[in-house]
DNA sequence: TCTGGGGTCCTAGGACCC
DNA sequence: TCTGGGGTCCTAGGACCC
């Protein structure tokens, strides 16, 4: 938290409302709603006239029809006009402030601190923002947006929040609590629909009741991280930097498809279709990955994820494309999909990689290559038995198995024969009597 | 009423290493 | 004679945000 309101944070009122409304003049004034217009369409944007009926964000399209008056407009994204004026408005913000945060296409953070304002006096700063205000409605050809100014991100949010639409609210030093106090939790970062309930279970509602709630009990409830996090959130503790960029850590892609597909023919297209968009981003940002993941959900909105590491970071599209049909392979779509996604992750810079790598296959561990250690050491030096990396085990549950690897006391066994199937790893105490040298087996 | 698409961060258990 | 434990990686799932 700064000792000065140097924290700005913009959020474009009703954004890709507001521009259907502002290139087709006869949608003024009338209930607009922007995103999915399909059958399994979710609502991005909704005028404030279709808010008037309910419509509201992440809300599903075939509900805000049912709600909105006839007359009403469904429209579906156009995001190259949103990004032409978004980037009209993040300039505007860069004349403020060299360190500009686009957290998306209609919201950014400003760090004053950096910039060519010296007065943070509320009065200096809400004439130099109303400026600000009149600069965007005038060069976007009629957008508003809402301002928020504090001492830390988490304030210039919330208030960027209170007197929506384009509205300024400066929340001067000193003041945060005053204002968070009596506002619901919901405002507060990380705190969405089940946190929510977690906490109004407790009986808090507002900011003032979870700042009455001890630190230890939020651990309890929430764990470390969050636990911990709500409670700084809740007395205004806040020392998050504005950063202007940041590496993707994954790149995605999916599809809800309008009817649930079951045939395997066309799921595989769909995937490798997937496959090439996310590929095709993962070359442009000069990246490779190793994790590749891939989503199925089914009719009942079930939702699983399997992903599979190669040993190397590779950008090459059949490698990638051969481990997402394995894991696809490996998924339940009997029944039919819904949704086919897929994913990568565990990037790092293209120029880092030697370009062999790109044609390796994915390797298989080896007892040789998995194996370093060889002797079992108790820990406290002493050695109760050896189990050497590929020897030969018999089990009285498992039957056979081989040593995969050792170490500290325990014995890492791979139950699996030349004719009998992979069956699980397991690891052992080293003098576990269930284990027994057997050389060479009798496989059955 | 029936739930998009693109992300981030956290947790938890098992394997594995030391 | 008996006894662990910290740290990291991988995988799966979930909450949350815009």
């Amino acid at each position: 938290m700064r000792s000065r309101p140097s924290v700005l944070h913009l959020d474009l009122d009703a954004f890709f409302a507001a521009v259907e409304q502002r290139d087709k003049p006869s949608l003024r004034g009338k209930p607009v709603v922007v995103g999915g217009t399909g059958g399994r369409g979710v609502v991005a944007t909704a005028s404030y006239e279709a808010r008037k009926f309910g419509a509201r964000s992440a809300m599903p399209t075939a509900q805000a029809r049912r709600l909105c008056p006839p007359g009403t407009a469904f429209l579906s994204p156009r995001g190259a006009a949103y990004r032409a004026s978004s980037a009209i408005v993040m300039q505007l913000l860069h004349d403020l402030s060299p360190t500009v945060e686009q957290v998306s296409v209609d919201e950014a953070y400003v760090d004053l601190a950096h910039g060519d304002i010296t007065d943070f006096a509320v009065d200096a700063l809400h004439n130099r923002i109303q400026r600000l205000l009149g600069e965007i409605t005038e060069r976007t050809g009629g957008l508003t947006a809402s301002v928020g100014i504090g001492t830390s991100k988490q304030i210039a949010k919330i208030g960027s929040d209170l007197d929506k639409p384009n509205g300024l609210v400066i929340v001067p030093a000193g003041h945060e609590n005053e204002v968070l106090g009596p506002l619901p939790v919901r405002v507060l970062g990380g705190v969405g629909p089940v946190t929510g309930e977690r906490l109004r279970s407790f009986g808090v509602e507002t900011v003032a009741d979870l700042q009455r709630m001890s630190v230890t009990d939020l651990v309890s409830i929430f764990g470390e991280s969050h636990g911990r996090g709500l409670h700084e959130m809740a007395f205004a503790r806040d020392d998050r930097p504005i950063v202007t960029e940041r590496e993707a850590k994954s790149i995605s892609a999916e599809e809800t498809f309008p009817v649930d597909v079951a045939d395997s023919t066309v799921l595989d297209r769909e995937l490798v279709k997937l496959v090439e968009r996310v590929t095709a981003r993962l070359q442009e940002h000069g990246h490779f990955a190793r994790t590749m993941t891939i989503k199925v959900r089914h009719g009942d909105f079930s939702t699983f994820t399997r992903s599979e590491s190669t040993l190397h970071p590779t950008g090459d599209l059949a490698t990638i494309l051969s481990v997402a049909r394995r894991l696809l392979v490996g998924a339940d779509t009997a029944a039919g999909l819904r949704l086919l996604g897929f994913g990568v992750s565990g990037m790092s810079p293209h120029a880092q990689e030697r370009m062999s790598f790109e044609q390796e296959e994915v390797e298989q561990p080896s007892p040789e290559a998995a194996v370093t250690a060889h002797d079992v050491d108790d820990g406290w030096g002493r050695n109760p038995q050896t189990w050497t990396p590929g020897a030969d085990v018999r089990h009285a549950e498992h039957g056979a198995g081989w040593v995969w690897g050792s170490g500290l006391g325990r014995v890492t066994v791979r139950f699996e024969g030349p004719t009998t199937a992979p069956g699980p790893v397991r690891t052992f105490k080293a003098d576990d009597p269930q284990l027994e040298h057997a050389g060479p087996p009798e496989w059955n």
